[in-house]
DNA sequence: TATTGTTATACTCTATAACTATA
DNA sequence: TATAGTTATAGAGTATAACAATA
């Protein structure tokens, strides 16, 4: 296989040069992509403890699924001492509360308080907007699909698998070319 | 398994709780997505100075497309006082080679070595198997998508977008609800 | 004994600022 | 003067290890 020649396995090449770019390569520009989000994220949310992490961990918290701080750090790939900071930082200002699991007091449920309710409401309004920011650029049609395609792969990487059936989802949308709301449910 | 269920405004939702999860949100999912590819990569090319950005400097080498060290750091999202580090390594491992522009001579061509090149292209095939394992939860109609619309994306964040037009893309996505081999050309 | 969470320490990574050389 | 690249230093972020509480 030619190496510096036009067009790799993948299909994508060139701009005037006639070589393909780094852009081109599925690893290079999904780090492109995650710095891109999060640069835009963390903006919406400089003035929150833990910044964007905090901000998940706030949103676990309200959704009701921070049943304990390891699988909360495992979910958000850190460590669990580092989720033991960004607990300190996010009660410290009032938006969330450490209880203990009545089943398993090693285990901490962690509960959002009204204060960090109302200020997750408020802060995921500006955050879903750069979200639309970053994927403006893709019209419509395809901009769900990708928001539907990523959230199958983040499933099946962090083994939540069961909720998202990548099937359905790419039968869906291989057969709605145009006619399409939101990706539905999943299952 | 809950029919009707609360939804979010992309549409979908939980497990068996009936509320959404992390997982569904676009901004974590692409961090859970981003930092399982990175893990694989990382392994993949664990012996290269530098890890995953020493591969990546090396294939825009290969590629013809590292004209400068600021340009280069630029679009890999790093400092160029780490570029410089990065260098150093990749050099002293003999992997490339730094050559003042000739036109500007503040600019250093970034160019592989033959041992650069040899490196380069023995890691990209278990790479290209660490992407692969990445999305094989994708069935392929969906996984080419989904490289596709990365790569649009890619290029707009850095601001590469006369190469891939977008509308074109979901056009050839849009009309081929099967029958399709990779996205092929882009432009 | 194994696991959750906490704390203290050490380390890695990164950014900041100051410098050289080119333009 | 402004920019590309380098170097040294300081800081932020992170991991490691040891500890307490619970199972």
């Amino acid at each position: 296989m030619s190496l510096v020649t036009p067009q790799r396995s993948d299909g994508t090449a060139d701009p005037e040069t006639g070589r393909p770019q780094l852009e081109d390569d599925f690893g290079f520009a999904i780090g492109v992509v995650f710095r891109a989000y999060a640069k835009v994220v963390e903006a919406a949310v400089a003035d929150l403890p833990g910044g964007p992490r905090g901000y998940f961990v706030l949103m676990a918290a309200v959704q009701g699924h921070a049943n304990s701080q390891r699988s909360l750090a495992e979910r958000l790939g850190i460590d669990r001492t580092i989720m033991t900071y960004l607990l300190d930082d996010l009660e410290r200002a009032g938006l969330v509360e450490r209880k203990p699991d009545p089943s398993d007091r090693r285990n901490r449920h962690i509960l959002p308080t009204e204060l960090g309710t109302q200020r997750w409401q408020e802060l995921s309004g500006p955050v879903g907007l750069a979200e639309q920011q970053l994927l403006e650029v893709l019209p419509e049609p395809a901009r769900a699909t990708f928001r539907a395609l990523l959230r199958t792969l983040a499933h099946h990487a962090n083994g939540r698998d069961a909720v998202t059936d990548p099937c359905q989802v790419v039968s869906e949308l291989d057969a709605s070319p145009k006619s399409r709301r939101p990706p539905r449910r999943t299952a």
